[in-house]
DNA sequence: CGAATTAGTACGGTGAATGAACAAACATCC
DNA sequence: GGATGTTTGTTCATTCACCGTACTAATTCG
């Protein structure tokens, strides 16, 4: 089990994994790096280092940059991950669009492709035909292996993979669309919760320097927080963690679809939003805004609000430090993030209100986390 | 770090430490159990869990009893927990009252004393000589060596030890109160928030069998939330994480003393109950609502709502299965708890809402967390 | 050109788990 | 009662991976 992290015997190989992937860390927060230097800030000895270096320039995880020249002394070999070794794919699919992205191991987004596509009227095969084309020509004639493919999904995955329930995109349900797709793919395919894994992309690529524990905000429809903590995305003992949409935030305010009453999507979900300003989408909101009408402002206002109090009842009871508006939100932030803000300070963490940040990755966080996933527990788990 | 937990390299240390470590796992949920069984369970060979155990008897942390007798076979020689082992000591402190209490490797209470005493109000030295004579006088003549001191506090404790504020214990803020008392009982402290060791006590000792992750709501003046996730309390980046009190309820309620409006505090809180029950305090309110006194149920069917609108937020957010009451809500259980299931039947985990279970524990569930931290962590990391 | 300095490797040593073989203790069957 | 089979626990040689030391390599500086 992973929170407790010790139901198996360790032996030799644990070791040697554990510090195969302790390096690789080391290497790729701090690359280009020389073996001297991972010895030293690893508290590995450099012969030891020698010897997994060895094993992971074999297995094409790094590679070894021309020799630099400093100052005194032998010149360091420089090390990173290396750049031609095994990639990434991500795909999300969403009730009107498929993206598609590959990343190496460092992370770096190689290429990335957007369709418009009524999934969810469509048929699952015909969808993952397109879906397979879109990858053979976001590869292209790439020479480099694919470690595995990333499945962002609008629902609820479970622990082993399997979509339980996906209200906007039904017919996907269940394990068939993961199998289907590793079977045109060839590679292995890993699904998982939207949500869980845009908060991971903002972790590992939002750009907010060593900031491991967060709520990322994403609302669309529903309104669902990935929740990081200490750098992990946790999901929960039964994968559902981060159901923000249903805290209550009027106790007699109208009924929700959920059965109980005054829920946040009521009052900040996109549809309610929209249908406030009587504008018809996201897009319309924005540009309404922008424009200065009151009665969209009305509306953003009074969402903000109500996110702002749910939030900072979240904030309170994870003592997270920092909040990232992404989704929708984060397009909304000029109007929104104020009055979240001030609602923050009021309330939150006993006088200590977290940092509150919009998202600077785009509706294409998903995408990219999910192909991340890939890399990410490759290096975090060598094969041998 | 202790979230991904693989900061350090590993070495022949490291295994050992961690096999040490599964095997009193095993032994401790399974006991009395033998060599070969352990080996079994566990997938490590005999001979290294002969190894093992060999050292635990040395350290004296097993104990072997006269070999039983099954079936065909020469008779397995049963292992626990050594019973006249270690023994891990708790001391409780709150602004009108002191606990001490002791209990085994195993975790059993050997004995458990309980002081009136105006904590708040009288000079630390003073109160800490109670409390030496009192752990004197608890221990008994034991042979038996105090591993170490858990203290209990109410108030918010850094990872370090150190408490950094509490409303209602002033003068005990900063390192000075467990260095103090490690001096006098000349056994290392180890002080900790009492809302979270209560919560372990519960994960420990609550008799929910095999019940791994919930929300165990303490209700005092304040309202802290103990967060158990897979098994082990968390406690959040900061070490605050819990805060529930102050989640919203009312966004347009009175002032509360953080800031913020309508918090749950001013509702659910016992200095709310008890105000708008007109009794003067807990035992007052049980009385009261026992003789059926309407305006008492009233007051305690108000902060049952209230308290089941926040629970369920929480529990939405963190997809925890159950909620424990415990504290003052223990008490009032049977007033508090149909409002508070009916409020989470409605609003929470779209539609599997959590199991509803009232604490076994009494207020000295933080005591005995306390002393079994201690016998915890030294079975998790038993010293060589 | 030699001394100093830093990088990386080679090699014997050690701690710990493994697998197989063995000794111990008991039940059962003839 | 003795042989047999079964299960338990230990002993021993082997293997794996890290550690410390000693050594070679490559460069700067005087």
């Amino acid at each position: 089990m992973s929170p407790r992290g010790c139901g198996a015997p360790a032996g030799a190989g644990t070791v040697r994994a554990h510090n195969l992937a302790l390096l690789l860390e080391h290497v790729r927060t701090r690359e280009p790096v020389s073996r001297a230097r991972i010895a030293e800030s690893t508290g590995l000895t450099r012969a030891t280092v020698s010897s997994l270096v060895e094993e992971l320039l074999a297995g094409a995880l790094l590679e070894e940059l021309p020799a630099g020249r400093g100052g005194a002394g032998r010149p360091a070999n420089p090390l990173r991950l290396n750049r031609s070794g095994p990639l990434g794919l991500g795909v999300a699919l969403d009730p009107d669009g498929v993206r598609v992205c590959v990343v190496d191991l460092a992370g770096a987004e190689l290429a990335h492709e957007h369709a418009i596509l009524d999934v969810a009227a469509s048929d699952p095969d015909t969808v993952l035909d397109a879906v397979a084309a879109m990858v053979v020509s976001t590869l292209g004639p790439a020479a480099q292996p694919v470690a595995g493919c990333g499945l962002a999904l609008p629902g609820l995955v479970a622990a082993d993979g399997v979509l339980t329930s996906a209200p906007n995109l039904p017919g996907w349900v269940g394990t068939a669309p993961a199998a289907a797709l590793a079977q045109r793919l060839g590679v292995p395919v890993r699904p998982d919760n939207e949500a869980d894994l845009a908060a991971g992309a903002e972790l590992w690529f939002g750009g907010h320097d060593d900031l491991a524990d967060f709520l990322h905000v994403s609302g669309e429809i529903g309104i669902g927080a990935g929740i990081v903590l200490g750098g992990r995305v946790f999901r929960g003992p039964g994968g559902r963690a981060g159901e923000l949409g249903h805290v209550v935030v009027d106790p007699d305010g109208p009924r929700c679809r959920c059965g109980g009453r005054g829920c946040l999507e009521l009052v900040a979900g996109m549809r309610a939003v929209c249908a406030r300003a009587g504008v018809p989408d996201t897009d319309g909101l924005v540009a309404a805004a922008a424009a200065g009408r009151a009665r969209t402002l009305d509306a953003l206002g009074a969402a903000g609000r109500a996110l702002g109090i749910a939030v900072a009842g979240a904030v309170n009871l994870l003592d997270v430090p920092a909040v990232v508006l992404g989704g929708a939100y984060a397009r909304l932030g000029v109007w929104v993030g104020p009055v979240v803000r001030a609602e923050l300070d009021d309330r939150a963490r006993g006088g200590r209100p977290p940092q509150l940040l919009l998202s600077p990755l785009g509706s294409g966080a998903a995408v990219r986390g999910a192909a991340a996933t890939v890399v990410r527990s490759l290096l975090a788990d060598p094969p041998r």
